[in-house]
DNA sequence: CGTGTAGTTGAAAAGTTTCAACACGAGTGG
DNA sequence: CCACTCGTGTTGAAACTTTTCAACTACACG
């Protein structure tokens, strides 16, 4: 690897924003200097939790994350998942309180970074503000596209529906390609995100792999039939806004 | 009314913002001279669409919005309703498309901001930059607040949930009190929300009014049993971040 | 006084959940 | 190397919540 760990981290980002908008060297620069520590974490561990007050930033460099929220009787709604290049709780920067946690998804590589710092950041560098008030704005717009599924979508759709937004997020960042991609997730997280039972996310995959849809196994994901998949889901990906860097 | 229309649409903004933060004079100033355009506009109009590429702002001044996306086969996903000082839209300062469409629920007075204005406005005023995007992310934590009820409530849990919630947040801009507020949605409108059809949404609500926990006639919500349904809904209010102002 | 929107009702159907049992593979300790 | 456990996936049958469809009522408005 070409990079020590922390800078990975730091050129990740500006890679991530540079996707959207060309960066000044001086903006470059700023982010560069950023005070990034670096962690390697387990799967299944909490990083930040519902309640906490939060000192810093979560970037995730490598693996999969998870924001979910708890309810009485042991009830999980995951909310969102996320992938390198993220900053799953970048809320924390404006809103003290969490309401819900974050957990990775798999063992991950991720980078903490100050709020101090990133205050500083955005109160010098106006642009790079609007750059990630953007990218959680962009947040918000999955949370929506969540909430149509959940609340207008059957349980087939949904399913459908997240496969398909998940490719296509891992392929803007180079991860998936082929309509194949790595998910790492049990029927029971599939379940907890998309609001069903595991039962039936089980059953709704055995009819999509009948169908020769897709292939699911051993954490792979390979969508055999993209554009039936698609449009049974009704997925437009214009809402998750990558538009410059999409192919 | 002791101001003009357009005056007490940026008045309207600037209490909102200071009962989250203390504003400078200077920054009051810049609130004050933002060149708004108040209209009057009928119930049930769309005043931006999906697929749009607004070049101004929405502020509510007077009524209710909400978002939505329409699917095929005519099913509507309302996303989130809007009282006076909320700005629905405020994404299309980042996000040049719409991914869902805004419009008025009742007959409502909005405000609109030009986007170049606002995007002068943080430019100078990086705190006001702040405060809009935190703005951003409370209306993503709505968005949380409502995944978790789509994923994991009841219908009946979900239906006090969002009773609750609109009480809080109408309370909080003055416009209700003891347990009673205006609530001009239809069960229509409240299936749509909720994703739940009309009929379920009307034999949820009589089973709320025999077991006397609220009232809901002419669109107005009386709560007889807040504790109660606040409990059975679990509903936790810290997500609003009404902190500062709530009693 | 008619027309339309909103709310209500009943019965049957559908989608999804629940519960309980079993299968399979990976990892662990004896 | 086996036995054991644990997490994950799979299956079946019954139950439940919610939907569907269709009809009907109530009320506001022009």
């Amino acid at each position: 690897m070409p990079f020590a760990p922390d800078q990975h981290a730091t050129t990740l980002l500006i890679r991530k924003l540079e996707s959207i908008a060309t960066l000044t060297d001086e903006e470059r620069q700023a982010l560069d200097s950023l005070p990034v520590r670096t962690h390697v974490l387990g799967a299944r561990q909490d990083i930040v939790r519902d309640g906490d007050r939060p000192t810093h930033c979560c970037l995730v460099v490598e693996g999969w994350a998870c924001r979910y929220k708890l309810l009485s009787q042991g009830k999980r709604q995951i909310l969102s998942f996320h992938i390198a290049g993220d900053i799953p709780d970048l809320l924390s920067l404006h809103v003290p309180t969490m309401d819900h946690s974050l957990a990775t998804v798999t063992s991950a590589t991720v980078a903490f970074i100050p709020h101090e710092s990133l205050h500083t950041l955005v109160a010098r560098h106006p642009r790079l503000a609007s750059l990630l008030w953007r990218d959680t704005l962009i947040d918000a717009a999955i949370f929506r596209a969540w909430m149509v599924g959940m609340g207008r979508r059957s349980a087939y759709e949904r399913i459908g529906h997240l496969f398909c937004e998940m490719y296509v997020k891992l392929e803007a960042v180079g991860l998936a390609g082929d309509h194949c991609c790595p998910l790492p997730l049990t029927q029971v997280d599939l379940a907890d995100a998309l609001g069903l039972t595991p039962v039936h996310v089980n059953r709704v995959l055995q009819e999509m792999r009948r169908q020769a849809l897709l292939e699911l196994r051993s954490r792979k994901l390979v969508i055999q039939a993209w554009d039936e998949l698609s449009a049974a889901a009704e997925f437009d990906p214009r809402y998750l806004q990558l538009g410059k860097r999409a192919a």
